[in-house]
DNA sequence: CACAAAAATGACGGATCGTCAATTTTCATG
DNA sequence: CATGAAAATTGACGATCCGTCATTTTTGTG
């Protein structure tokens, strides 16, 4: 056993610390889906965990602050898909199409994991984390940097942004509430409102 | 005072319990702005009246159900504006721009209540209350009505709705965010966007 | 091994929750 | 107007939850 703990230097403290918080969070994940959130507690939630009820004050202020961090992990492991996008993108079009195909693959497999039918779980969030004002960010820069080289026309990059984010949730939602979930449509059906309006969009059959 | 009864021909039983409802919904309004929502209890809610605990539970059953409510009259109230804004349209684009204009102006006026941002005065889950699913339905009902007489290409009435709702929710909180909110650039915003995509919308100045 | 720092524990006072039997209010009827 | 039933209000109650904190346990270091 003398090697393989090399492979992981830090010590236990550390390896305990990151291990509860990531069971609050499962633990969080598991009773928000079952029970909902507002019904939940911080004790259903740290009943969850073998742990006590006062360690989870340890690791987060309040139920709030769990869902939070829940989000942000969300928007943190959906980022780098985003910057992924704009750095590979050949075209606007082109990026545009990767970018909302990545959010509404990932939001189906998120969904996904969740497991449950039940169908008002999803995180519409409106609490604005450091990563999701982060990935707001990165849909902004990659608009602008666009507007900047001649791409795309002059207009209000942060209306764009928002107006693509908008875009992104509502027909998000949509397309999960219709079974099965076709990302490729959805996808082209927002670029094609956005680049060129209602005569972009994809006639219907 | 013989006269003044007259007209309100109702008996008391009904008249104090609207105005019980009324007292609580009016006293939830001021504590989810001044606490926040997830702060806020019902004991906070029932002692922004005059009533007892127990009454409360009379009316609702949770403070869940006390937001629904508070969103269900927003719906209810916006829902006329839009239907109006459809009937008196000379044409499509006038229809759109009406529709989104009575959007930001009501929303513009629903928060010039002072009191803690507007994100923490709603719960983190979306709820779709009827009168809120019957403003989806006006919204669907009216492009498709517009698509029919072809004043609109043939597309997905039901994403095309969805996107004209995320783009006027997002674009909205932009608005409110600066200060002092322009109603009509933003409405022109949208309506440009979704005419004629990027090319359509305003460049900025 | 010893000792200090860090973390976990669970009990505690205070508050909220939803219920319910008792009380008050409303209203129809004689 | 009196009266009794139905409806609504009240506040107390047991159960639960909240956040804290003194105590205990665990971890890292010399």
């Amino acid at each position: 056993m003398s090697e393989a703990a090399a492979i992981e230097p830090i010590g236990k403290r550390e390896r305990t610390k990151v291990a509860n918080r990531q069971a609050i969070l499962a633990a969080a994940r598991r009773v928000f889906a079952q029970m909902g959130y507002d019904a939940a507690s911080v004790r259903d939630i740290i009943r969850g965990t073998e742990l006590a009820s006062g360690t989870f004050y340890n690791y987060f202020r309040s139920k709030e602050e769990v869902f939070e961090a829940i989000a942000d992990d969300a928007a943190h492991r959906f980022k780098p898909l985003l910057r992924a996008a704009r750095e590979r993108a050949r075209s606007f079009e082109d990026y545009l199409r990767s970018a909302f195909h990545a959010y509404f693959a990932f939001i189906s497999e998120e969904n996904k994991i969740d497991g449950r039918p039940i169908d008002e779980r999803r995180p519409h969030v409106r609490s604005d984390t450091p990563e999701m004002m982060a990935v707001y960010e990165e849909v902004r820069q990659g608009l602008e940097d666009a507007i900047a080289r001649g791409l795309a026309p002059r207009i209000d990059a942060d209306y764009l942004a928002c107006a693509c984010i908008g875009i992104a949730q509502e027909v998000g939602a949509a397309m999960l509430r219709r079974a099965p979930a076709n990302v490729g449509a959805a996808a082209d059906f927002a670029v094609g409102l956005i680049l060129k309006g209602l005569d972009g969009a994809p006639r219907r059959g």
